[in-house]
DNA sequence: GCATACAACTTACCATTAGTAAGTTGGATG
DNA sequence: CATCCAACTTACTAATGGTAAGTTGTATGC
């Protein structure tokens, strides 16, 4: 039987799993995230990038990204226009998101 | 709003990104394929592994796996007893968790 | 074979989160 | 300085999750 520390690196880490994967996982994180891998975008490009997402989950995850410096809202040059941008930390979560894919590609083939 | 299902593979899962990782992200999702990565596990060891989680959840959520192809139901040797198993596609997630493992170590906060 | 126990659900009800739509604000443009 | 539209915000409804109690089924002990 699995204990929750019981995972075979820092049990720090591996107390965080569940609270990391919950919240990239959480609804629309992902296609949020996976938008901004192409580069910094305005708040208009990402909702009509993304079909069905609201302005008001759109806000709310945005934020949530920013408290946890996934992204940052930042000045698009060159005008006083401004962005979101996937921070370092944010756009580290290219190799996430290329396993999922790869993943997807097999599972497809099957 | 969900967008219809256009692939006709499966109900929820299928070759579109966004489904994939609101699938695998839902809420105990990952936790629970983590739990089932050390090998088959019964009903009541995957609760106990997991603090917080509900019979009610994780029998629904179990069931979705199950219907994505992703577990199966299994009799335990040498006794009578079933579990729950991953297949080899739920297995080959083994990839996207590490990944995430990997990100999580490279950040400082969460 | 009957009682007990516990595992594996199931149901019911309330809380939280998401979806929809309308309203508000504030900067850009004519 | 009026209009437009991007970027929120608020209000309300629908869906999902959390909690707890109830039900069914199988193992074990007497």
């Amino acid at each position: 039987m699995n204990r929750p520390n019981d995972c075979g690196i820092s049990s720090h880490v591996c107390n965080n799993f569940h609270d990391t994967i919950e919240f990239i996982g959480k609804r629309w994180m992902g296609v949020i995230i996976y938008t901004l891998m192409s580069g910094p975008k305005r708040f208009h490009e990402i909702t009509e990038g993304i079909p069905g997402i609201s302005d008001r989950l759109l806000t709310e995850r945005l934020n949530e990204l920013i408290k946890e410096g996934l992204v940052i809202k930042k000045q698009l040059e060159p005008s006083t226009i401004i962005g979101y941008e996937l921070t370092d930390t944010g756009m580290e979560l290219k190799e996430v998101i290329t396993a999922i894919r790869n993943w997807m590609a097999k599972r497809t083939t099957l």
